[in-house]
DNA sequence: ACAAAAGTGTTGTAATTACACCCATGC
DNA sequence: GCATGGGTGTAATTACAACACTTTTGT
């Protein structure tokens, strides 16, 4: 094992999904500083000496949205390494999906001039770096997860109707499904929601019985597939 | 975004897995150096300055197995950080799935005083670092890829009967699987596998019909589910 | 002949779809 | 009343699992 000749950095990125008014939405920033000041990019931060991985992604994405209380989804997605990914030295690039629960109005970061949230199907210019790569990832890992885990509880409020839980599906998939039949796999499979038991939400129509999140599961069973054709 | 204070490396680690006499195995070194001297771990090695991580993990791979023509299966599984995680500094691992083409006996690297095919269920010694975590990711992505990806093609040789395509299945999910239903899943799955065209193989019992990959396809479709109870 | 593995047919059940229909509210 | 979204019923289709059965070889 040759010990390596110069010494890299670490840093992880951040594709933060949300949804508004029906459309799944990332949380860009405006870099401040270069390379690539005024473009946009992914939040992101160098990894403390003594934080781990997840620490450093949860950090970060405290800093960028100021979320604080909960814990929100966050999970690994991939590491970027090519030597020319930066120009200023080589840095490494561990990249995390973020769902920040209820999200509200992103902060303003240390570093970042301004931040946004963005819908993921409206044109605008290329993201900086490789981000735009690893934007695609999170977005096609969320969309892959909401099939066979529960997912897309993560993109709701604590509690929800069916009506919202499809509209996550839609707005991530870009698809419509079908009410009634979506209404009956969700309320089928095992642990993934249970009814709230208080008074129904009023608003358009009929009011909907609320849901929460079931007890902890990792597989939706059955899954919940997209449509494929 | 602050600069880090100090500067730590990122090597690749290995998770090799092949068939041997229907058993899932891993490859294994001793380590020849300290730490953990003498002790099981996964094969692996630092990152070079300029190179990526995937040339990286290519680079082990033909190090400590010898494979050099065919392009094997090489896949990114996840990334280790925890501070402590190495005894000696601060070292990132990037994790790698590998399924080379026709594994034969594995060539001892310049760091691995040995190296060996284990099988996965045989009762062993823990091994070194965090690597016994990084093997259990690596063999819970490979079974999970064979359900919805033509995965398990990487595990045969370039002609294949069906019985060989089962027996994968059945090595890597540790299940016994019906013959009849089988043969008539892989040979819906459209882009699958096609016949070779060529003489059958004698063995004992029927002559099997000879296939070999079907065209590039992500996706299995439909899937070919393991039984989950 | 027999064992072994390949491959086909059949049948009952479960899952999925498509869509008709009723329900409860706001306006 | 009408529009709107929530929720249930149902029939046709499709997918799936189980297993009986036939085929083709080696011994």
């Amino acid at each position: 094992m040759p010990a390596p000749l110069s010494h890299p950095d670490v840093a992880v990125d951040l594709v933060v999904l949300t949804i508004r008014e029906n459309q799944l939405c990332f949380l860009a920033i405006e870099r401040g500083i270069e390379p690539f000041k005024g473009e946009l990019a992914l939040p992101g931060g160098f990894v403390l000496p003594d934080e781990d991985l997840h620490e450093a992604a949860e950090r970060e994405l405290r800093e960028e949205t100021g979320i604080s209380g909960m814990a929100p989804f966050l999970e690994q997605l991939e590491t970027f390494g090519k030597p020319s990914r930066d120009p200023r030295r080589r840095i490494f690039s561990v990249a995390y999906l973020a769902l920040p629960p209820n999200a509200g109005s992103p902060q303003g970061g240390s570093d970042a001039a301004s931040s946004t949230w963005l819908p993921v199907n409206a044109p605008r210019n290329r993201l900086a770096f490789d981000h735009e790569t690893i934007l695609e990832h999170g977005i096609e890992r969320a969309r892959a997860k909401l099939e066979y885990t529960p997912l897309a509880r993560s993109f709701c409020a604590e509690e929800f109707s069916i009506g919202d839980l499809r509209r996550v599906y839609e707005a991530v998939w870009g698809v419509e499904l079908d009410r009634a039949n979506f209404h009956r796999k969700v309320t089928t499979a095992e642990g993934f929601i249970e009814p709230t038991g208080g008074p129904p939400r009023n608003g358009k129509g009929r009011p909907a019985q609320l849901y929460r999140s079931g007890p902890e599961v990792r597989e939706l069973r059955p899954p919940l597939m997209r449509p494929r054709n």
